[in-house]
Formats: structure tokens, C-alpha cells, sequence
DNA sequence: TTCCGCAATCTTGTATGGTAGATGCTTTTT
DNA sequence: AAAAAGCATCTACCATACAAGATTGCGGAA
């Protein structure tokens, strides 16, 4: 035991303040401080301030010095380039598991949808966005490469607060078929079509935010 | 001015670090401590921590928690990982700029290969190495997606102390070949002799890596 | 009225002391 | 002799105090 740190206060912190912010209680431009937070949790300065520097290494804060720390705005190019450094990534994840499908690859996929159908049916909006990111992940695990999409989560924090602002907008039906004919050029070693759907799938959200930078124009830098 | 962080005495201790674990002068296994680092460079242990923490972020230390910290020793599987994800995001580059190739794209790429044959007949392998470096970076910059470079050159490090192990192999001739093939294919417009171009460019390093284990057997888990 | 300067008061950065957990060696017990 | 208990001594974690830059607003001078 003990081999993590996740029992510091430390860690707690991080955790609640990432979640704060990713789901918007914690909007892009307000300012925080060390000393505020700290009496928030009730706890010292020090764990605050190495909370702090993790979160701003992940791109979420914005440490000021002697001036103050700040909920990163959105940078719609940053958006962009995270987007770009996703689609770099699955679109070569697809390609590695279409090109030597294994035998199992296509029940598990099958599963994972129907799972998301029964999500979707239950209007379990939270479950189905969780077997969403199921799906991508197993991809990357079926490739060997489960670390990469460490990576992928990392950037789609700054995607997940502008989808935090457009829930509702998406549709899962849609989702589940783009799903589906992922999942059947995959199993039958169609890399070609395994690619153009993967990149039709995540072009989906592209509309969405120039729409969202109009409706919120404060978040956005 | 002093928008950003580079006058404290946390942000030198990060550099200094950085440079002696890629460097390998911090060897992978090395045990350190806050107490110890804080008395080399003078200071005390509260910036020494913070480095260690933006350190463990980025995979170059692993805290355990009460009971020291480690020069992190390298991932066989993370550095196949973390070139998993070089190649990927570094296709993508090569195709976006290669399918809409500017003007002046071939005049620059020549000019930076130009610099590196001056730098490797003067045997400045450093400056080589930089060049190396500005060549794959300015390609990112061509195809708008500077930010996506600095994400590699995170991951870069755990590649670099391979290549730092391996220094004096690499035939400086073959890369510059390489890089003379990938610009050109780039600058006609030729999408797929791109993409090849640049695959077989970084699958080169490949080779080196299990031989370096046997080298080295410490160093890797 | 406008502008300049200064001081109160924010902020983050740094130093240091104390706490608790983990390790390893010594001593004691069986 | 072997195993277990105790203790010295590491470590990172946390709390607190102080330092120094940055901001704000007030007051006086032009």
C-alpha cells in the first residue's frame, strides 16, 4: 500500500478542484487564490499551491505570479490543436487495429454498444457519455497503446468544459451508429473505411464551437 | 513584464533537473531527496518540492510518498508509447502540409537542411541536434500546429535519454538524406511519398532501442 | 480637473519547523 | 539460533511565518 498519493491532501484537492472547473462551477476568467481555496477545504496554503501547479501544468489554471491564479479562458485555437493531436492519434489507433483484427475485437465492440443503446434508452446521459469514452479507450487498449489515450483524456478536458456548455446538443443516436460502422469496418479489416468513419465521427463535433463561442464569448480568450 | 515564472528559484531547480536526467548525470534509479537537492543548490527544500512535482508530472521522477524519490528508470513499453505518438501526430503533419504546400515551404526546409550538412561537416553535433529539433518543429508550425510540437518534446525526453545513451550511432548523413526526401516530397505536393518519407525517417531510431536495453540493462524496468 | 506618488493590501514565492509513515538495524524474547 | 519487538533515522507531507512583487485607491500637487 501507499505506493500512490492519493491519500494526500494534496490529491484530494486536485480532484476537486479539476472537477469544479471542468464542469463550469468554476468558469473560464474567475480568480482564485491560494489562501481562498485553502479556507474553502479548510486546510493550510501548501497542499493548495502544489494543487495549483499540477492543475496549471494540465492547462486548466493560469498562475500569475504575485498577481493571482486564474481558470484558464478557453483557447478556441487550443481546441483546435487538441483536436487535431486527438484525431492524429485515433486515426492511427483504427488503422492499427483494423489492419490485424483479432478474433474477439468485434464482440467486444458489439457489447460496449449495446451498452451505450441501453444507456441511451435510459436517458442515463452520464452513463452514456462514460461508455462513449469506454469505447475510444478499448480501441486503444486493442492496439496496444492503453497509454496513449492517457494522453487523449488529458487534452479532452479542455473539449469536455465546451461540451460541459452545449449538453443536450449532441445526439447519442447518431453517436451509436457512427459507433457501429466503426466497429464493422473494424472487425472485417476494412482499414480504409475504419479511417473514414473514425474521421467522420470526430469531425462531428467540429460545428459545435463556433456556435458556443458566440453564446459564451466571456469563456473564450 | 514577469508575466511567467522563470525568474523563481523553483522554475531554475526544474531546469537544472531536466538537464541532468536527460543528460543521464541523474541516472535512472538514482535516489534523491528534497533535502538533498535543496542543500546542492543552496536553497531550501519548498522549491525543490514544487520541481519535484512538475518533474513526476512529466515522467522524469516517481514520488513514493514518505519514502523517497527516484529518478524514474525508462518504460521499454513507454517509449514505444511515446513514439506511437510522435509518428502519429507527425504523419498527420506531413500530410497536411504536403497536401497544401505554400510558396515558400520548400525554401525554408531547404535553408534548415542547408544549416544542418554546415553543422555537420564543423562536427557540432549539438547544433545538429538542435537543427534536427527546428526541422520536425518548423514542419508542425507550417501545418498550424506549434502546440501539438511542444506535446511531443514532453514526450521527446524519455526518447532523448535512449538517444542520450546511443550518442555517436546516428549516421548525421542518413538523417540529413532523410530530411532532403521528406522536403521534397513535401514541397511537390506528393501526400503519400510524404507519409513514407517521414515513417521510415522515425521508424530509423527503432532498432537502437533493444540493444540498448542489453547495454544498459539498469536503467530499464 | 488631472496627474503623480505613496502606502495599505492584495497576491504568490520562499524558508523553516513539526508530523507521521516507512525502513532498517539493534535488541530482546522465545 | 531464529524470530519478533523496539527504536533511531530516514523520507515526504503539511502548517505557519516571512519576504517581495503587483495592484489599488487615496491624497496632495500642478
Amino acid at each position: 500500500m501507499g505506493e500512490t498519493l492519493e491519500g494526500t491532501i494534496a490529491f484530494r484537492v486536485v480532484g476537486a478542484l479539476r472537477d469544479d472547473i471542468v464542469s463550469m462551477v468554476l468558469k473560464p476568467g474567475d480568480v482564485i487564490s491560494e489562501s481562498d481555496i485553502a479556507a474553502r477545504y479548510g486546510v493550510s496554503r501548501q497542499p493548495v499551491r502544489e494543487a495549483f501547479i499540477r492543475l496549471a501544468q494540465q492547462g486548466l489554471l493560469l498562475i500569475r505570479p504575485k498577481r493571482a491564479t486564474v481558470v484558464k479562458k478557453i483557447s478556441p485555437d487550443g481546441v483546435r490543436q487538441s483536436r487535431f493531436i486527438r484525431e492524429s492519434i485515433e486515426v492511427e489507433i483504427i488503422r492499427r487495429v483494423a489492419t490485424d483484427p483479432k478474433p474477439e475485437t468485434g464482440q467486444i465492440l458489439d457489447d460496449l454498444i449495446a451498452d451505450q443503446e441501453a444507456a441511451s434508452s435510459a436517458h442515463d446521459s452520464r452513463r452514456f457519455h462514460k461508455l462513449d469514452e469506454l469505447f475510444h479507450r478499448t480501441l486503444a487498449r486493442l492496439a496496444g497503446v492503453e497509454y496513449a489515450w492517457q494522453l487523449i483524456d488529458d487534452h479532452k478536458m479542455q473539449l469536455d468544459r465546451v461540451r460541459y456548455l452545449t449538453l443536450g446538443v449532441s445526439s447519442s443516436q447518431r453517436a451509436i451508429a457512427e459507433h457501429k460502422q466503426i466497429a464493422k469496418a473494424v472487425s472485417t479489416g476494412d482499414v480504409v473505411a475504419a479511417e473514414a468513419a473514425m474521421r467522420a465521427h470526430l469531425a462531428r463535433a467540429e460545428v459545435l464551437l463556433s456556435q458556443t463561442i458566440e453564446d459564451f464569448p466571456d469563456y473564450f480568450e
